[in-house]
RNA sequence: GGUGACGUGACCGAGUGGCUAGGUAGAGGUCUGCAAAACCUCCUACAGCGGUUCGAAUCCGCUCGUCACCUCCA
């Protein structure tokens, strides 16, 4: 069964084809970096982390973008708003772009650590302001966008004049919007219509985050760059576009505008994915309610409705047992269930060792591999996959991985059962519990030991050995410690241990 | 006001016309020096009220409740 995926633009789940096999472009919006970043930020980079390693393990070749907004924004769409990272570099003193560097360093380290592998190129919004003015400029030229004293807006009622549809996206009609708006909101005068939005904007003369364009100094709009820079990447039509759900309306919808409206005259993407928001009691995570639990924070705890810390690969459990496009509450008593499910995963990831390293498997032979045993761990071993091609489901996903952990289990404990299924459907099966939940899932172990207790614990036993005069112990202690690189010292204050320096 | 979701067992969370999701918690059991893990068994729910159907948690209608987007937001 093929890979289907929910688009948004359609609102059906559809078989996914990449454009140019087996090539296949995959754009996340990515964080604006002007604070941290907090676990609602965290659930977009996770699931499409997900994704495209899915995608790579189904053999395709995968190009994934995942932007950093470093160009500011401003608080309102306000001539009189603030820009975000302005205000922050101001509060602290510092250069705005220093502002920019130190939260994209700090959230690299975030979605690091929770298992997220780097995007194959991770461009940055301020470094792609020429490729925003050519995109501006084709968007003039077809007549769907006018200059307004140093500022640049796209005209919306235009654009559906010429038969494109604003709002395909999200579903809404500009009749709507209109009855909608509030009228005359501040900084819109320059506006023909209160549905445009705006392309490029005039810098104030206190405005520090400024390039020169055609129309003046200023600073491009808020939904270009991810236009300009996914064309860049991944060309006029890429397969794939992914954001939150909040990124639906109005910044999605205006990027389908401002490449249908520019020389590319696409929806920029085929698929567009959304994932769903996470809640506290119900209620959105965002840095504007205040109810937000920063990543750094949650890793550590305590912290705001949580009363304990929470490892990443933890977190990342958690956020992979609901399905992207569902709400997902957090809770100090989901998250404790979570740990707990984790770490029955990695259990059973250790226990594969044991049942694929077991010699006594090999001389067995395949013949026992028709049985009906091991037909049904295969069948077993199977459905991950299966859940995975329906929408990228990994709460079911999860729950089969699990299905088949007991199985093994049950393999574990019961050698005539082990000799019936035989070496190779095990092999077989094992592999796929691997790969699926390391490579795909991407949760790793965390190992939880701590070396250097377990170093003392060993130290104990070497003195109970040496006050025994059991030397055959001692020098297996010895040498045990000695292919870790770590060595013994018999001090006159006691057992030390030190790095090995040979 | 417009648009779109959602309401599942003690908790989290899938499913979406007939077939026990799964995780956590709880009860009993097997195993065990103790314990843990594991395995087995049990607890088996779909907001309410109507309707369609041989059959509905799943479709339709109404009611109640919750949320999201329409302003920066993942």
């Amino acid at each position: 069964m093929p890979l289907s995926l929910y688009n948004t633009l359609t609102r059906k789940k559809e078989e996914f084809q990449p454009l140019h096999p087996p090539q296949v472009g995959v754009y996340l919006c990515g964080p604006t970096v002007y604070s941290e970043a907090h676990l609602g930020n965290a659930r977009g980079p996770v699931v499409f982390d997900v994704l495209t390693r899915y995608l790579r393990h189904l053999q395709y070749q995968v190009r994934y973008v995942r932007n950093i907004t470093d160009v500011g924004h401003l608080e309102s769409d306000a001539d009189t708003g603030e820009d975000k990272m302005e205000k922050a570099a101001r509060a602290a003193r510092i250069e705005p772009m220093q502002v920019a560097q130190h939260f994209t360093n700090r959230y690299r380290q975030h979605m690091l650590g929770l298992g997220c592998l780097p995007p194959d190129i991770e461009p940055q919004a301020s470094g792609h302001v020429i490729e925003q003015i050519q995109v501006i400029e084709e968007i003039i030229n077809n007549g769907l966008a006018y200059e307004v004293n140093g500022s640049v807006y796209f005209d919306v009622p235009k654009y559906n004049e010429e038969g494109k549809r604003y709002g395909k996206l999200s579903n809404r009609s500009i009749e709507d919007q209109l009855a909608g708006t509030r009228a005359n909101l501040e900084g819109q005068s320059e506006k023909r219509s209160p549905l445009d939005f705006a392309l490029w904007k005039k810098a104030s003369p206190e405005h520090i985050m400024r390039w020169p364009s055609p129309w003046g100094e200023g600073f491009p709009g808020w939904h270009l760059e991810c236009s300009a820079m996914s064309r860049k990447y991944l060309g006029e039509l890429s397969d794939i576009h992914g954001g939150g759900l909040d990124l639906m309306f109005p910044h999605h919808e205006c990027e389908i505008a401002q490449s249908q409206g520019s020389h590319a005259h696409t929806d920029e993407a085929r698929f567009w994915v959304h994932n769903n928001m996470i809640t506290v009691n119900g209620t959105k995570m965002s840095k504007s309610l205040g109810n937000f639990v920063l990543l750094g924070d949650l890793f550590t705890g305590p912290t705001g409705p949580l009363a304990f810390g929470y490892s990443p690969m933890v977190v990342r459990f958690f956020l992979l047992q609901a399905h992207y496009r569902s709400p997902v509450d957090v809770s100090d008593d989901a998250l404790q269930a979570a740990r707990k499910g984790y770490r029955k995963l990695m259990n059973g990831l250790r226990l594969l060792d044991k049942l694929a390293g077991d010699d006594s498997l090999a001389v067995s032979g395949t013949a026992a591999d028709q049985t009906a045993e091991a037909a049904q761990l295969l069948a077993l071993a199977a459905k991950p996959a299966e859940f995975l091609d329906d929408d990228l489901n990994t709460p079911r996903a999860l729950a089969a991985l699990f299905d088949l952990l007991k199985r093994f289990n049950t393999l574990a404990a019961n050698p005539a059962a082990l000799e019936a299924v035989g070496p190779a459907a095990l092999a077989q099966a094992t592999a796929t519990y691997r790969v699926l939940v390391q490579d795909v899932l991407g949760l790793r172990d965390e190992p939880r030991a701590n070396v250097e207790q377990l170093l003392e614990l060993t130290l104990g036993f070497y003195a109970e050995a040496k006050a025994d005069k059991a030397y055959d112990k001692v020098d297996q202690i010895r040498g045990a410690l000695k292919t870790q690189g770590i060595v013994i010292k018999d001090t006159k204050t006691g057992v030390e241990w030190a790095y090995s320096e040979e």
